[in-house]
DNA sequence: TTTGTATCGTTCGTATACAAAGGAGTTAGG
DNA sequence: CCTAACTCCTTTGTATACGAACGATACAAA
């Protein structure tokens, strides 16, 4: 059941983030489905790849994402055995994380599926459109007014 | 604490759509915390007052939302006394939902807020920008394939 | 060294999100 | 009219999200 926005567009660039947003995770989401891997699983394994050893309170950083969030994820990602956390000698309050044979395994894969799911998403824009779509988000998000949490 | 994306930018529209709506719902909620509504409230109340008395199942599809999550949602926002839920004569498996007197004694400025938090969103863009922008992000939603379930 | 402050990760509470299944009600086809 | 198929809404289970508070730890300042 295919569902397109009304004719009278609403006339609020939240929702409509929401909803592009919402597509682009449920077409990922799709594509991990055989992996047994969810959109933000998939994240935390990337920046693992990027940043290896990342403790916990960096990645929060890195992603933006809250430690609550965090460490429901990283939990979940242990008993999956997509990830190991190494407890840091130096100081204790510390985990560093570590991708699993597992995960390194797919990561060809996985890196590739990334790749369709933004090209999928991108489809029928022209490289211009592609380059100033992408600036606009990013310039969004490092502007000052109300900047993202973390801590 | 503000968090800026690192130097070299993910690659990743997904991550930076989700990083923008992230940002755009955080703005929101912390301007709906006054009036004790959440984001998704909001945008019930928003719906109704523009289609009042639709059923959940209406909503859910102008809302491009899963009914499970509506269910909810309606159901807090009837013990917060945002809304009613009127049962059907006709069709007893339906409810119509109307907005109750304390959602409407704030509708405009519950409207101010929202035309508020979108200009925040896209100050510093050009009405060029906000144009394409908008159209782009509604060209996405409507773009055929993967388009969003709900139901 | 002690005391105050800051950090790290966890836990709790609340609010989305959605798949899947279930109960109640409606309708269509024979 | 009677059953099969369908629809509406709720419930259950899982996974984000985030504020707030917490225990353990580290560090800095007196």
């Amino acid at each position: 059941m295919t569902q397109l926005l009304p004719d009278d567009v609403p006339d609020c660039m939240i929702f409509l983030l929401a909803k592009v947003y919402q597509k682009a995770h449920a077409s990922f989401t799709k594509q991990l489905t055989p992996y047994g891997l969810t959109n933000m699983q998939h994240l935390v394994l990337e920046s693992l790849w990027y940043k290896p050893g990342m403790t916990a309170a960096q990645m929060g950083k890195f992603l933006i994402l809250d430690k609550a969030t965090l460490s429901d994820v990283l939990d979940r990602m242990v008993k999956g055995g997509w990830i190991e956390k190494k407890p840091d000698e130096k100081d204790r309050r510390l985990f560093s994380i570590f991708t699993s044979k597992k995960a390194d395994d797919l990561k060809q894969n996985l890196i590739i599926e990334r790749r369709t799911a933004n090209e999928d998403l991108m489809k029928g824009l022209s490289p211009e459109e592609k380059t100033f779509f992408r600036q606009l988000l990013i310039d969004i998000i490092n502007k000052d007014s109300t900047s993202l949490d973390t801590n």
